[in-house]
DNA sequence: CTTCCTAGTTGACCTGAATCAAAGTAGCGA
DNA sequence: TCGCTACTTTGATTCAGGTCAACTAGGAAG
């Protein structure tokens, strides 16, 4: 796929029309796992063909969400895992003073309710941040297809790590990092992940507010919004808003620190 | 049993002799999981006996790790996953300025090397912050049993799924929180998990220093220092140097921001 | 017992980011 | 077209916590 159209994150100026665009679209499309272009990300990777199938056949996949509605809130028991096909969805907790925190943005090919398996509650609430196609997973259909099929297992103890090992980053950004290297890791975690989707690695929409990031960051929103025109001043980014245009990705990378740079050897990049 | 006695944590000053009784007491005393006290908060936990029999015999238990050993190192291939029987472990990742961030600290009863199922190796490191006994699982023998056993399968995948929640819950802490509600958490943490495991909740010595300590919450050794000093002149603790005692564990508890205090009424607190 | 060493405490000072405030701007409904 | 609202930017000020530095107290080794 040509990786240029800076379309990862729908631009939602002018989101009715889209949206209703989307609608229609992806309610004739219903795509099998099969065909999905994000089985390479998603949980179908490295399953046989007929496994595939197998798992095809526990999902579920209902009308898109708009821009604001809730996947799932926080204290609703736990039924299914839920895939991003298309759009952005952002997960968090409601404190007790009313104020929201951002835990995470989702991506399409990743996967929100992990963490409410623990307990069958979720801990936390989701909603679309525009327009945003979901696939449903059955978790207790998918733990039984998971004893049945080895590979698949495999897949969800990957899913669950690979989840930890992420957050584990972040914590450790959160504890550490100024400022700075916190928004040049945000916008080179973006910035990866549309690549790896297909999308241009260097020019995309923001999908989400500066308060969201900066909830997400830990920052104030004025800390995010002064970063950008900082990071613009000094010619790494041009940012008109939700529009972001990442003008020198050598130097922004170079700002995020690279946790345990020299045992990063071995590493097995698959996945 | 009784939870009155102030011994979470080995109290390292007298390490070398207290550390020898260990060797040779934990060297005979090779407790099978069927018997171990640990059972219900490590994995065995709602297993058929038969079934943790099947787990047990996979389990390999070495001679104990000495204040300091590694358990792990970041960049080695994964292999096992690693158990606290007793004592304490910490988890870190080295920055490439050379000093490190904690990430973790790890009880009795508690799983280490989650974060590396993911590519098969480690991504962070792991040494004994005292004498500290562990038990060893083969984790491809792990999940062939898995396959075998659906509700280890099933305690595996909440197992993965308590880490992905406690790490969400990390983060909020680190994004939102100052450094006294930091510290707060740190020790309500500690006293739910000291007490859970049969020890005193307000009476227990700390394993780690104030620089790690520091380093795990995002606050400088400084910080945590005058924030213990402060919270015992505010009459909720008593401090000296590694021994901590909870004089008010309401008020302490108080200071914590309890994460959707609204939505957590259906909870299941199991587990 | 003395000496050395590391961990912890405390104080003085400084700074990065939060907070407060105000002004600009895009999108939307009437 | 005109507001209205939500979002963003920018400036001024404040402050929590970091940094630097001095000092103290337990061990451990000799």
């Amino acid at each position: 796929a040509g990786a240029t159209t800076p379309i990862g994150f729908l631009n939602y100026s002018g989101q009715q029309c889209v949206a209703h665009k989307n609608v229609i679209s992806l309610d004739k499309i219903k795509v099998a796992c099969r065909d999905c272009s994000l089985s390479t990300l998603c949980l179908p990777m490295g399953l046989r063909p007929e496994d595939v199938d197998r798992l095809d056949s526990i999902v579920k996949r209902n009308r898109p969400l708009q821009r604001g509605d809730h996947l799932f809130r926080s204290g609703e028991s736990f039924r299914n895992l839920f895939v991003v096909k298309t759009g952005a969805v952002k997960t968090f907790t409601q404190s007790n003073d009313g104020d929201e925190q951002v835990v995470g943005f989702h991506l399409p090919g990743e996967v929100l309710g992990l963490d409410a398996i623990q307990d069958g509650t979720h801990g936390c609430s989701a909603r679309a941040l525009e327009t945003t196609a979901i696939c449903e997973l059955p978790f207790d259909r998918l733990e039984d297809l998971s004893s049945n099929i080895p590979s698949l297992q495999h897949q969800m103890f990957r899913l669950l790590s690979k989840e930890i090992s992420h957050e584990a980053e972040m914590m450790a950004l959160l504890g550490r990092s100024t400022a700075e290297e916190r928004v040049a890791s945000f916008l080179m975690s973006l910035s990866e992940r549309f690549k790896r989707r297909g999308f241009s690695a260097t020019d995309f929409f923001l999908s989400m507010s500066r308060q969201e990031i900066g909830s997400y960051l830990g920052l104030a929103l004025e800390t995010v919004s002064r970063l950008f025109t900082r990071l613009q001043d000094e010619g790494i980014l041009k940012v008109e808003r939700k529009h972001v245009q990442i003008l020198d990705i050598d130097r922004l990378s170079s700002m995020v620190v690279h946790p345990t740079s020299c045992e990063r050897h071995h590493a097995n990049p698959s996945n």
